[in-house]
DNA sequence: AAATTCCTTCGTAAAACAACGAACAATAAA
DNA sequence: TTTATTGTTCGTTGTTTTACGAAGGAATTT
């Protein structure tokens, strides 16, 4: 492949980012906690998780970076929670993502290639 | 939290695994490649990706590893497709962990917390 | 004003990732 | 047997990630 081309697509990349931002096992618990209490403080967080405060403050950073997540600010304590608008979207991509692969499965009459 | 806890969940995990592997808009690329032809050669889609054949073999692996692609070996070529079993897998652990997230938003009699 | 609380940012170190070309199998073709 | 073809593995380089403690900022409490 030449390399004028614009490498990846939007939507690949969307879904790289969204992905990313899950590939760690404590940004799938946060967001866990996240979900389940729909808004914790910085502080709370700290408390459930295995992990330094500043190690957790990168974490909130890369997931609020994805979009997955926001942050208010309220000196000193900080409250997360999750952004459903982005997380709608980031599920709605998962869905099709996986979606459109399997669907292969149906749109080849039947014949199960690749064994 | 104390640091006697097995830290995460094989749930966790195996999100973070999985999300892990579709972390790189180039792997994302590479499953749409194989979802869409179902089968494909190394060469097949080294021509249609801008990276160099042994980083696409790197890739390759990262997605071997993490279970959403197989590989039959049959030198001097090598067939790829996707692993349907553990796709699935994927495809589920995604919608479910994005529902639960998403269902918090309706078991809060409406409430809209964290504005 | 000093001390406390809460969290972020900084500095740093170790590990993992991403990319490439070169070298290396393993078969097929000449 | 030599040459090609096809991919993987190796070695290397530079970047990014993950982790921590220390230091810093911002309000609140003492």
């Amino acid at each position: 492949m030449t390399s004028t081309t614009k490498k990846y697509t939007e939507r690949q990349e969307q879904i790289a980012t969204f992905a990313n931002a899950l590939g760690h096992p404590v940004r799938v618990a946060i967001l866990e906690l996240l979900a389940s209490q729909s808004c914790c403080y910085h502080g709370d967080l700290s408390d459930e998780l295995p992990i330094a405060n500043s190690t957790l403050s990168q974490h909130l950073k890369v997931l609020k970076d994805a979009g997955l997540i926001q942050g208010e600010i309220n000196p000193p304590k900080t409250k997360y929670c999750i952004n459903r608008q982005n997380y709608a979207v980031a599920s709605e991509i998962f869905a099709s993502f996986f979606a459109n692969s399997l669907d292969t499965e149906f749109t080849k009459d039947g014949i199960l290639l690749c064994s």
